[in-house]
RNA sequence: UGGGUUAUAGUGUAAUGGUAGCACACCAGAUUUUGAUUCUGUUCGUCUAGGUUCGAAUCCUAGUAACCCAACCA
């Protein structure tokens, strides 16, 4: 099937350990935190994920990171799922990284049993004016040579509650010295007294990311664990909490994250786009996420077919945008029902049609003769679309001007005999003649046309209102431009037009 | 100025020492009852400088550029 496409990286690393023998199976997990909604670089992160356990055997977990209580939320678990299901891809296990609290505090435990790991007293200022900068070493707590059975006396009591938030907590003790600023002793849990959205207030301490996501990995055997490369870095203290507290040993992979131009894809800034009102929610037609995408019509084919094209690489992107439309045509194209419809009307009478006659035409839904055909009302009074009609033509023009001839989209060649404009110049009414032989399908006029228009039966008309989007951002990368990404924001992304009768047929 | 990651057409991605290929975009042409679709074609690329080799995008050396790391976020 695609046995001509290649491979890319993390399938190579995969076919080598399939291989080698070290995996029968792979198991992987797409881990979203559930404090926004999902966009299309998480829809990266699902194909990738769900798509290599389609491809090679092996299955696929969905596992919330929800170690965070503050800021997440069942109505964000809710939409997750759903994205994922609309995308077509179904998880092997509903999981969340909440499920291991119990556990996590026992591989807490272990670590300090070890002398791995202490509480530190200090606060947030303090810690960070220890771990010092990069280019500069850090400096030991105060607090880091605690007996073992103090730290395990203290843990316990900032388990139960006996310490406000902010007050400890608990770190691994590793080399404050490294050159890997995630080494210098990281914080391994922390204080909220704070409502979870599943274990209520069962805790109030919480792991932070580093001391959830490797051990949930582990706890559930995922064999590949795939995320983006800001991660890079944490793949040392992945691998040293594994060694250290000698769980199954599941292995980070990382890859380049996607960036779609004219948007911009960080939870962070599309909260911003919602909070200060840009945009009407998460789901506007207009954002990049994956409830929007669907709202302004992109099917989960398109997508995936967009993601497999796109490929993974380990390597900064840009992609452009027309690449994902060009996605959504090749699908709808197949399988859109066309209809027609006139944005800005203009007046077309047609002198020599009967004054009270409705004619049934049929006209094809699509391309594809499976989409089959609908018939449309006909009439003597018809809307088209005003920039179809130029009183003065262009060069090339092949559609209505004076005297020229046009088909009517399924129906009869028109001629244009004159028009009338009101004062200011706006062209009100266009009056042509038929010639009753040229009917669609059946034309026996010997008249040849270069053009076809659309039109719409001004007695048959149905109104609408017609949202037409364009692209969020003036510029194709809001975000590495100066200033704040929201100055560049495209003021014409939106355009309702209501003010006249809309035709559909 | 420490460490890490990455450099291939405008964009994205292949080529694993042996003809730099594919897709999108762009431009041109053909067909067309939606200036769509479809079809054909043109232009355009290995970050730089050295080196190894019969042969280098690939290996070596030295540079350069971009991104990431100093959250009790993930």
């Amino acid at each position: 099937m695609s046995e001509e496409k290649s491979l890319n990286f993390l399938e190579d690393i995969i076919e080598s350990d399939l291989k080698s023998g070290k995996y029968k199976s792979i198991v992987t997990r797409f881990p979203p935190e559930p404090n926004g909604y999902l966009h299309m670089g998480h829809a990266t992160a699902i194909c990738l994920n769900f798509g290599l356990t389609k491809k090679y055997p092996g299955y696929t977990n969905l596992r919330f990171d929800d170690t965070n209580p503050v800021t997440e939320d069942t109505e964000y678990v809710d939409s997750i799922k759903e994205d994922i299901k609309w995308l077509g891809f179904e998880w092997k296990n509903e999981l969340y990284a909440s499920d291991y609290f119990d556990n996590l505090y026992q591989f807490a435990i272990t670590l300090i049993k070890k002398g791995l790991a202490y509480v530190d007293a200090s606060t947030s200022e303090e810690i960070a004016r220890l771990k010092a900068t990069p280019t500069e070493a850090g400096k030991a707590s105060p607090y880091r040579n605690r007996s073992i059975d103090e730290n395990l006396d203290l843990f316990a009591r900032m388990k139960n509650g006996e310490f406000a938030d902010g007050t400890r907590t608990l770190r691994a003790k590793i080399d404050m010295s490294s050159n890997n600023m995630l080494m210098r002793d990281p914080l391994l849990y922390r204080i909220k007294h704070a409502h979870h959205h599943r274990t209520g207030d069962k805790w109030c301490i919480y792991p932070m990311y580093d001391f959830a996501h490797g051990q949930s990995d582990s706890i559930e055997n995922i064999t590949h664990s795939i995320c983006t490369l800001e991660f890079v870095p944490h793949r040392e203290l992945y691998d040293w909490l594994i060694e250290k507290l000698e769980i199954y040993p599941s292995h980070q992979y990382e890859f380049a994250r996607r960036n779609l131009s004219y948007t911009v894809m960080s939870k962070r800034k599309l909260l911003q786009l919602v909070n200060e009102k840009h945009v009407s929610g998460w789901d506007d037609p207009r954002m990049p996420t994956i409830s929007g995408m669907r709202r302004r019509g992109f099917t989960p084919e398109s997508i995936r077919t967009f993601c497999d094209k796109v490929g993974i690489a380990k390597r900064e992107n840009v992609i452009d945008f027309s690449l994902l439309e060009f996605c959504l045509r090749e699908d709808l194209n197949h399988t859109a029902l066309r209809v027609m419809a006139v944005l800005d009307p203009i007046k077309l009478v047609i002198s020599n049609y009967e004054d009270d006659k409705t004619e049934e035409l049929t006209s094809e839904n699509g391309p594809d003769e499976s989409l089959g055909n609908r018939t449309l009302p006909f009439s003597k009074e018809l809307w088209i679309e005003r920039e179809d009609f130029m009183e003065e033509p262009a060069k090339k023009w092949f559609r209505l001007a004076p005297g020229a001839m046009v088909r009517l989209k399924s129906a009869y060649i028109v001629k244009c005999d004159s028009f009338t404009k009101d004062i200011e110049g706006n062209v009100t009414q266009i009056n042509c003649t038929y010639f009753s032989e040229s009917k669609s399908g059946n034309d026996t006029s010997g008249l040849a046309t270069k053009g076809v228009i659309h039109w719409v039966s001004v007695a048959h008309a149905a109104s609408a209102q017609i949202r037409l989007y364009d692209r969020l951002f003036k510029v194709e990368n809001p975000s590495s431009e100066e200033g704040d990404f929201k100055d560049y924001i495209n003021p014409n992304s939106l355009q309702i037009i209501s003010k006249h009768t809309l035709s559909l047929l």
